[in-house]
DNA sequence: AACATAAGGATCGTTGAACAATTCGACAAG
DNA sequence: CTTGTCGAATTGTTCAACGATCCTTATGTT
């Protein structure tokens, strides 16, 4: 209907096919999104820490948008739970309660418990594979912070196996959040290395089909990191 | 740190430990809140429909608000999913394609599936017998649109079971997007009423503590609902 | 006649300024 | 030590303006 390439894309598969992929680039963003993305890393990257204010006057002229703009970008990374919109006070880089990291895990839980059930295709399976992989290198290179990058792609990946783009993005989102917290670990190694021989056996597992044991060690794998990060987190509240 | 409350909640449960709880209603909203609540109910109501759109300029006039407030409102609402913005042309009412609707059942299979397997309390039984006697009560009114409602709050309820708020806001979108869809479907009786007793039933099976029976029972439901509404909503695409 | 191109109007995207509403801290009074 | 009051700072909202983009229509070319 508004698909202005389709003459070329059902004449076979051209090598103009690949293009289909970077289509989604394509779509240009307005400057509210792209400032929402700058935001968006620098929280999940720890330079604002949760709790601190962002000020509209000092972040508008820092980034050169107008007020109004910034405002559109708030908006859409306190959507995603990002930032905490207190009325008349500002915005907030949020501060997750051990509440807010239970619920998280609850929901990790049912989402991706659900996908190591299903049977992952072949090609899936190959993309968990390689984020275990990057794992692994990452550990034996002491790379502790690209363990945590390759984990998070690693649980992506399963997700993938639900086979639903709204669960794909319920995941990103989530794991979004969860970065606000994992910033509370001074020690990386230790919150990360144990879970490194861990994926590798999930996947192991699923490449098994043996989806209850995948499911059953799932649980007691989001149970163990859930408790060691709100253990290192309750402290200081 | 900031929790001006502090010096009152640690001196033990004082009568004031109930104020908590009315802490939240104390947060006002903001006008563009408040738009976005107008605009959520006009689109789920059917009062706007799908593919319509909506310019900035009439509907800003129309209720009295500025266009930059107007616009905060869109961006709630597009971030719920019931509006798509487009650049440069403005916001329209989502329109959902087959494969969307498809999406939207996989969601559902997974985190009602999770609540159903759960143990009940009974209170939250309570809850959910509630919603399904208000749906018997309106189909024996012939009040089919009743039905609709009192159906939408017996699934949410089953949501709870999960205990986690995150999953049942999802839950709440999720359904809010389905309603975009409810309106094709002319004959709401056809729709609606095979499933009242079916809620009955699966309302029984959670009573009697079979979450197995009630997982598989409500993954056939689940598949006969969304083959109703596919099938009534693919012909006019 | 089919197609490409150009012009025009409508609407969105963004800005900057302005003012009202609200918060917060400081300071004075009880 | 609590309560009331004031004022600075910040947010909430509006408004007008202008450039950018899209859609339609008209125009011209092959």
């Amino acid at each position: 209907m508004d698909d202005s390439l389709l003459s070329v894309d059902d004449a076979a598969d051209s090598p103009l096919a690949d293009l289909e992929h970077d289509r989604s680039r394509l779509g240009r963003s307005s400057t509210a999104e792209r400032v929402a993305d700058i935001l968006r890393d620098r929280v999940t990257e720890g330079f604002f820490e949760p709790g601190q204010r962002l000020s509209e006057e000092a972040i508008a002229d820092a980034l050169g948008v107008s007020r109004n703009t910034l405002r559109e970008a708030f908006r859409l990374l306190g959507h995603e739970g990002l930032l905490d919109h207190r009325l008349n006070r500002g915005v907030f880089v949020r501060i997750l309660s051990a509440e807010d990291v239970a619920d998280l895990y609850r929901v990790r839980r049912v989402i991706e418990g659900a996908a190591v059930r299903r049977r992952p295709s072949g090609q899936e399976l190959a993309v968990i594979r390689e984020a275990v992989a990057d794992a692994e290198r990452a550990a034996a290179d002491d790379d502790w912070r690209g363990v945590g990058t390759a984990n998070i792609r690693f649980h992506q990946a399963l997700v993938t196996l639900n086979q639903s783009p709204r669960l794909d993005e319920a995941m990103r989102q989530l794991l979004a959040e969860l970065r606000l917290v994992f910033h509370v670990m001074k020690n990386p190694r230790a919150f990360h290395e144990p879970f490194v021989t861990r994926n590798r056996k999930l996947l192991e597992l699923l490449e098994a089909d043996r989806p209850d044991e995948a499911a059953a060690f799932l649980d007691a794998y989001l149970d163990d990191a859930e408790q060691l990060l709100v253990r290192a987190y309750e402290p200081n509240r």
